[in-house]
DNA sequence: GTCCTTATTTTGAATATTCAAAGAGTTTTG
DNA sequence: CAAAACTCTTTGAATATTCAAAATAAGGAC
């Protein structure tokens, strides 16, 4: 098991991922060489390595899945990033939108030991400076339940995970509003009577969208 | 300018075994790559790439020094190390006899903001927990006068500055005996033939160590 | 001076990872 | 359903780094 850095990567993309999209639905190639910053070309030839490894389970022109054992690994890795970007943050002062690049390196670095480190002296942390749970030492991490923006309520900060609509159109639409997976927002008011949601991303202007098209997006905790 | 980490390591070796070596000599492939921790044919190769790149002057069948831009290098890299190492033990409480291990990796996933803001925390420290000075952020370092124990005369009162070996066993060791930097010691008796050199902390019981040990350990007058 | 020992260099090959570009398979569209 | 548009896979090549083993050079012994 040459737990390589790659490798980790690979995985960590890949479990974030599988959280946003259906339970069991394969992560296309494509989908993975974007999160991992690589061609699609070298994908295919890592996740083809990675399966026979035991880490994944990949079926040709479909796509690819976590193992458990894979899964295990992943929840690791992100444990460690998240840990990370919380003491940069708290202890540190780093600004919290910059720490993820930090920790992207640096949780390649941190041994088992000096994470506990950490960890204790975080005060066993359960979410990071982004609200990204932190998983446990050992163990699974509750799986993020995703809902559609139109069952948030007012005053919520989500992120954003999916959206229901293949349409250029809709799609056009939530890029121009920034609505982008991974997005985290402010709900800033839901209104079943004026059929609406209000939103707002980071300091920009807020945005309204009707209560069919907030159906579409779906987001999680964090 | 690829600033490797194999780069890194080769010129934080060799810039230490420039250290205990007389000025201007040679170091020979051997010894760098005993330090490194490759084959001989290895240093041979990438000592020749370093020198291609400005780093290093290398003379066949002599051996290699550090060029002025690669001395720079090193002294950033020892740098980053040797604060890591700061931060480990005295705000994670790990053991100093452990912490070499970690920073050795640690020196190359730490940014020059997060060094900053270790250094700032650690309050500009200039030296690490074996004694051994910090490279001030931009300049060269003091060259301290320090001279092994080995070199001592019987009667003389030393103090400990660094210990030149980073194994744990050898570490350990050292603190069993006392024999940390800033310790103050008497030399009671330093003898070629027996390979030996005794020492006495205060008024403990006297100790005695072999002559390669009493090498590592550099002591400085007061 | 020739021989032996030891240090160094060269050579050839392997690892892990990557990309670009060409080829194959699906899906969408009219 | 045929053509166009995508997406995915394959292929060939490159990078950086490494080792093992063979070849070479230097320094001493006698």
């Amino acid at each position: 098991m040459p737990q390589t850095i790659t490798a980790q990567d690979y995985l960590k993309e890949l479990f974030q991922l599988q959280q946003r999209s259906e339970e069991g639905v394969p992560i296309p190639m494509g989908r993975v060489a974007e999160a991992v910053g690589v061609t699609p070309g070298t994908a295919t030839t890592m996740v083809k390595r990675f399966a026979g490894e035991g880490l994944m389970r990949y079926t040709p022109r479909r796509g690819v899945r976590l193992t458990a054992k894979g899964e295990k690994i992943a929840l690791g890795v992100l444990r460690r990033h998240r840990i990370v970007e919380t003491f940069l943050v708290q202890h540190l002062g780093l600004d919290w939108s910059e720490v993820h690049a930090e920790a992207e390196v640096l949780e390649h670095a941190v041994s088992e030991k000096v994470l506990d480190r950490l960890d204790e002296l975080l005060g066993h942390p359960t979410s990071d400076p982004h609200g990204s749970p932190i998983p446990p030492a050992n163990g699974k991490m509750r799986r993020v339940a995703m809902r559609p923006l139109s069952r948030c309520k007012a005053g919520q900060r989500v992120t954003i995970g999916r959206l229901l609509d293949t349409a250029p159109g809709f799609l056009k639409l939530a890029e121009t509003l920034g609505l982008l997976p991974d997005t985290a927002v402010r709900v800033v008011d839901v209104s079943e009577e004026a059929d609406a949601v209000t939103l707002q991303i980071g300091k920009r202007k807020p945005v309204t969208l009707g209560l069919t098209a907030a159906d579409k997006i779906h987001v999680y905790e964090g």
